[in-house]
DNA sequence: ACCTGTATTGACCGGTCGGCCAGTTAATTG
DNA sequence: CAATTAACTGGCCGACCGGTCAATACAGGT
């Protein structure tokens, strides 16, 4: 065998510490979860994770940066091999990120702690992002394909919130009537935020 | 005088202490707040907190429930009074909406923590108000004046994610750059919601 | 005036919290 | 093969948690 049961793995260990303070944390939020829970789902004692990460705020401090640090650098990615901007790429733009917060949803509860604690460090990580996106829309604007009169960073938070808040708020959609699915609400959006953002002539 | 300090007023506690609960529920979340904090806040003791109300959850639910009956009630009222529906009366009634959520942050704090709790009751007292909007808009959507190919509950839950998120993640957007104020915020939407709205030659 | 119900209090309960500390054990270094 | 360092453990601490309970103080009905 490669290893022994005693052997030790200190990177390991932190990691499998920083998982199961992540999923804790997104599900319940910092002030629910103890450290006792983590300590048992990582298999550690409780001890221990003071002597990696010395507090509970700062081992949610380091969640958070993690996690969010991972969601910029996945998106930037995608932001970087897009073509040409467009109306068009602006929509698949809008429908990746749509997907994406859809299949991570443990991205969309972590904002919406952050949010809830008034912590502005979430929105440093991704400003460039923003940014980027704005640019586009710019030149974009530039060209005569989108309307010039509205402010690209605001275009960019548009379809961010509309998209977050969809997933954010499901539990109270889900009982409201006429409602429809994911796919439904994303078609909808499309249809009235891309026709609104044409040029008029 | 009309009341010594040693009168009693059941109710009057009762009142107090829902408020020191809402107040502190709201800005810290259920699980931060202790029955101690909330006795401390009311100028009662915790017994008599447990005495009314039974439990903190209890307690929890009814500043819930309350908060969000007071919200749907004010909504419904600016729903009954309003006119003739057409793209007017959606842009005033959306400019409404944004401006009561502005100036009851409570509101949009409390609907995040339930979320979070994947509550679905706060859904259940507003899918009225929901079903009340969508009918305006399809009323304007048969005489021709909105776009008929777009569902009117997604029309409705766009606008209102559009702005709760954009209270709900303030401390987000403000380290965005190029990112204005309440009132541009709005204005932007507006300009590119309403265009999208109109029903296309 | 008494009596009954309830509003209200303070002391107390078992349990859990985050954090600390003295130790033991495994890897690294020289 | 020591000696040093870091990983890791179990037990303990004071503080705080939500909740209970018996006792008290006050109000209203008769």
């Amino acid at each position: 065998m490669s290893s022994n049961p005693t052997t030790r793995d200190p990177d390991l260990t932190r990691e499998r510490i920083l998982a199961a303070a992540h999923a804790l944390f997104v599900a319940k939020g910092f002030a629910a979860v103890s450290m006792r829970e983590i300590a048992n789902r990582s298999g550690v004692t409780k001890s221990l994770i003071h002597h990696h990460f010395g507090s509970k705020e700062a081992l949610w401090e380091l969640v958070k940066e993690r996690a969010i640090a991972a969601y910029a650098e996945n998106q930037a990615a995608e932001l970087r091999e897009a073509s040409e901007p467009d109306a068009d790429l602006l929509r698949r733009g809008i429908a990746n990120y749509f997907r994406f917060l859809r299949d991570n949803p443990g991205v969309v509860r972590l904002f919406a702690w952050t949010h809830l604690d008034n912590d502005p460090s979430c929105g440093r990580l991704d400003a460039e992002l923003v940014q980027l996106g704005a640019e586009r829309i710019r030149q974009a604007q530039a060209r005569g394909l989108l309307r010039p009169d509205v402010n690209p960073a605001h275009v960019v938070t548009m379809f961010v919130n509309a998209c977050t808040q969809w997933f954010s708020a499901r539990a109270h959609h889900s009982q409201w009537p006429g409602v429809g699915g994911d796919q439904e609400y994303l078609d909808d959006f499309l249809k009235i935020f891309m026709e609104g953002l044409l040029p008029r002539p």
